[in-house]
DNA sequence: TTGAAAGCGCTAACAG
DNA sequence: CTGTTAGCGCTTTCAA
């Protein structure tokens, strides 16, 4: 037999379709007596109420979407692992999408509701788009921005300060005495700005120590993955005038900067220092482990769920606010070398 | 103003609302005379169709729930990113959801269609879920259960034949020369079953070399992560007869072990060799590199996606079956050693 | 507090 | 090939 309606309910409690829809969505008051009746003949019935009708009713999905470039990067599971609870308590379910950084991919997400209304809002996690690509999206689309971007305006963004926390990640190699330090992860190239901020905080630091630049230690990656960091690290000591210290973009790019440092038998931090940046689980159990930049994860998420889920309450455009989260520098054994743990 | 509607649209192109459905769902032929007005009409309303309406007169959600019991676990992260592009090449979005591998929250999502009918199937990855509490699972939604289990007969298994696997894995340590061998990651009061088909895999190759098992080397672990692995590995180096090699019970297990192993001065796999299982990409990059057994991750996904949908497509329940994914023995430095690279 | 009834926007059976 | 029309199952305005 197919499911039960809210009418068949209706039917068998003897009342209007009316009272059952208040019992079970809570809408309003009902007599202790009602409700009883009501409950009784949805459990005979097994009724269970049909998402799609009260969607399409409320003109609400219930879901919110959230799209990040990698889903298998550390640093985003990580964040989804911290979203979806969060959405879920609220009453929220998630849909998850990646876009692999592809610029097009990314625009046609928030352009035009490319799902149609399948889910009320989005938390957005852009890579490969501009501020100028931004701009395209559906203006009725309520957004949250993660990462290293302002807003216009139009939307919330959350994320860390990430030129001083760069800047602090280079401190924390100049106060250990090194002075030539590399950087690893730049995308000169990319629309992304997240890179680039780095780059600045990185600058920006040793300005303020006095101490000069080499150019050609800023070496750019086409992503910020072990791979790549492992390849930037081995042209590195390749050269006569190899850096004492790396300030990598990424924790991934960090942990394949020191496989490389170990591979040709050097160690680190002795012969050469890292610093990563994320703070995701495997540079706390990697040999060595990775010293780090930590976001505050935990708010990030509960920021961006809550600005959202208000967003979409308000069914109406808001001013956009860039929130800075918390986050901490995390000194561990890829610069303090082997400590008694 | 409001959203522009179907109605709107067939007024517009003075065409019946039935005309434009079939226009914009492609359900049918239409004249390209016909065709060209409504289109034109789409565009001067800048016309989107609201897919809440059509999933509630189609019955159907056009979503598939994914449900794993750890979104940071690199294994299930590895999964959803092919998992993901699948199901949407094929017109369907994907809700994720994590249970920490909780047995009560498992036992609700299969249940009772927690969500409502926000989602037409699910692949199922259980962790703390026995059989017997597989079987609750409302049998109106279209199931595949991932992993080491066996079908029931009601829901399709995708997995790699773990017991053969795991068979394989210890044989690998046993050619090179181990005979004291430790397993970390049995999980003898876990209803679960996939670690206690690793533990089989485990005696069956000792068996067959006619090697004795001491018992005290199968060490039980919570979880599968890198923090139970250096611990496990911690205690069994505090033993005076410490083994010489080990079988992890996945990836996270053996980065835990080596951490444990290295962190004491010693070497892999000079002292003690390691192998893992899953093949997640921190063991490519890691030092050592990681043997490890590889489930084919893509294949396991096209399969899973592939035969939810044709469940959902027959809108019937179909006899279930078990379908064996291949795997590959993958050797690396954990347990060979540094070699040319 | 509860009933009656009108949609929400789309699909599809049934003509024509 | 296209128009008419009746739902899909729920929410909600308006009355009672």
């Amino acid at each position: 037999m197919p499911d039960a309606t809210l009418r068949d309910v209706a039917l068998l409690a003897g009342v209007s379709p009316r009272t059952v829809s208040n019992v079970v969505g809570g809408y309003a008051q009902v007599t202790p007596a009602t409700r009883a009746k009501v409950e009784k003949a949805i459990e005979a019935l097994d009724y269970r109420p049909n998402l799609l009708a009260r969607n399409l009713a409320n003109g609400r999905s219930g879901q919110i979407a959230v799209v990040v470039p990698y889903l298998d990067t550390p640093y985003f599971s990580e964040l989804l692992q911290a979203i979806i609870p969060r959405a879920r308590e609220r009453g929220f379910n998630v849909l998850i999408d990646q876009t692999d950084g592809d610029p097009e991919h990314e625009a046609e997400l928030i352009k035009r509701r490319a799902r149609g209304f399948a889910y009320d809002g989005m938390i957005f996690s852009p890579l490969g788009l501009s501020q100028a690509e931004l701009a395209v999206r559906d203006p009725d689309l309520p957004l949250i921005v993660l990462g290293e971007r302002e807003s216009d305006g139009h939307f919330d963004h959350v994320g860390i300060d990430d030129v001083a926390a760069s800047q602090e990640a280079v401190n924390h190699l100049i106060a250990l005495g090194h002075r030539r330090i590399a950087a690893i992860g730049d995308q000169p190239y990319r629309t992304g700005e997240a890179a680039q901020r780095r780059t600045r905080g990185y600058h920006l630091a040793h300005e303020a120590a006095g101490i000069a630049v080499d150019e050609s230690l800023v070496i750019p990656t086409p992503r910020f993955n072990r791979a790549d960091g492992a390849a930037a690290m081995a042209a590195l000591l390749e050269r006569d005038d190899p850096p004492t210290a790396v300030f990598a973009y990424s924790d991934l790019v960090a942990l394949g900067a020191v496989r490389a440092v170990l591979q040709r038998g050097l160690r680190v931090p002795e012969d050469v220092a890292v610093i990563g940046y994320d703070d995701i689980e495997d540079g706390r159990y990697s040999t060595p482990t990775i010293s780090t930049i930590a976001p505050d994860k935990a708010s990030i998420a509960a920021e961006a769920v809550d600005r959202l889920l208000a967003r979409i309450e308000a069914r109406a455009p808001m001013p956009g606010e860039d929130v800075h989260s918390t986050y901490t520098l995390v000194p561990r054994e890829s610069t303090l070398g082997r400590t008694a743990d």
